[in-house]
DNA sequence: CGAATAGCGTACCGTACCGTACGGTACGCG
DNA sequence: CGCGTACCGTACGGTACGGTACGCTATTCG
């Protein structure tokens, strides 16, 4: 009773604790039916009252378990330096990979359609942890750059959240909600950084006020 | 065992099936974890021992279900006529005015969550039919008002299935995945037409040729 | 009118799974 | 050495739910 949970204190999981997340991620990705508790503990070689001592119930387990990816998720938080087109692209379309790669990794499948469907009903949120680590960690990420590229004159727009909201469309597309609804599209890096370089080009196209490099591969 | 599962022979519910399957949608967005069969049998005053002989089995019911929900938003699939610019400006405000409703509509998260859900494991997709009926029915009945668009001279592209999917990214943007998330946004009718219309001046801005009235709401 | 059929209500079965209890083991510490 | 602690493995209780069986009623049809 010391210990406690993990996830009501918010502690960082200790090393043994992460590799039962670990698990857990491994068998929502596997097959999210038999994300049972008995799997878990098996799997994981520990017990079930382990699991319980630490995490509390099934619930309190999914929820460590979305932190812990998270926790994974957040990388460099570099700061907004000055800006010119070509690094405004750049910068664009580096995030434009990286979600897609995030989207379209099994892992982010998976944990999104456990997300969606604890969200039918009420209890312990998940999906606002989903939502808070993705959607928007994304946005207050890309945020400061449009408004780094506004200010240094290359874009051009009022409010920065409907402007994110619109990269975030041309880039995702309808890419997500076909990979949740169980069609197999496979990406490779090329694909991936192809559809990044057409949003990013659709998105200065819209937004930009000055062209310095003006090839169109729309 | 005459009349059979209307699921397998995909006859056409009858009027006491329909509404069962209402039931079922009812219950769907009510609360998507009592979606039980003894909840469904109260509910519509039926008979468990009726539900499987008419749909088989769980999934059959829930199969069913989007089917017929699928059935009702099959609306007018009118012909493409000669276009100009402000009645290919209309039809694209149309669609996308249509699409919003009906993504941010109860109904239809409520339907995809379940989809979403079942599409973890493999048997019987249910995310396949509402793929089917969803984002790939309106991409079939968008795309020749784009081509037609096209061949007026109004719109310039090379792959119609990849300029649809543009258009689908700026109508829906986040919206989707913040609702099956379970934040709660509303939507008034006003908000949804301001939406598309910025949507659909943007489609124009990178897919028009001609700019027969260059009123910019962005 | 009598038989058959459709369907309602309900009781029941089997099973899967959450959560708990309990015995056994390894390890640190006084 | 002996005690407490942490943990593994497993067995068990409780329950919820999918699916089946059966009795009863109403309607239809010969």
């Amino acid at each position: 009773m010391m210990q406690a949970s993990a996830t009501a204190e918010r502690e960082a999981p200790s090393a043994r604790q992460q590799a039962v997340l670990d698990v857990v991620l491994g068998l929502m990705v596997e097959d999210g039916e038999q994300l049972t508790m008995d799997a878990v503990a098996r799997r994981a070689s520990c017990s079930k009252e382990t699991l319980y001592k630490w995490f509390g119930d099934r619930d309190g387990l999914l929820t460590a378990t979305v932190r812990w990816q998270a926790s994974r998720v957040h990388a460099g938080h570099d700061a907004a330096q000055i800006l010119d087109g070509a690094t405004l692209r750049e910068r664009l379309q580096d995030f434009a990979v990286t979600w897609l790669e995030v989207i379209t990794g099994p892992t982010s499948v998976a944990l999104n359609r456990i997300a969606i469907a604890h969200a039918g009903s009420r209890k312990s949120n998940l999906g606002g942890i989903v939502l808070a680590n993705g959607r928007f960690a994304i946005g207050e990420r890309v945020k400061p750059v449009l408004e780094a590229g506004r200010a240094a004159g290359l874009l051009a727009f009022a409010d920065s959240e409907a402007t994110f909201r619109t990269f975030f469309g041309l880039v995702g597309r309808d890419i997500q909600i076909r990979l949740l609804l169980g069609e197999t599209l496979d990406f490779d890096g090329a694909e991936i950084r192809r559809d990044a370089g057409r949003a990013v080009e659709q998105f200065l196209a819209l937004y930009g006020q000055a062209k310095p490099d003006p090839n169109r591969h729309v």
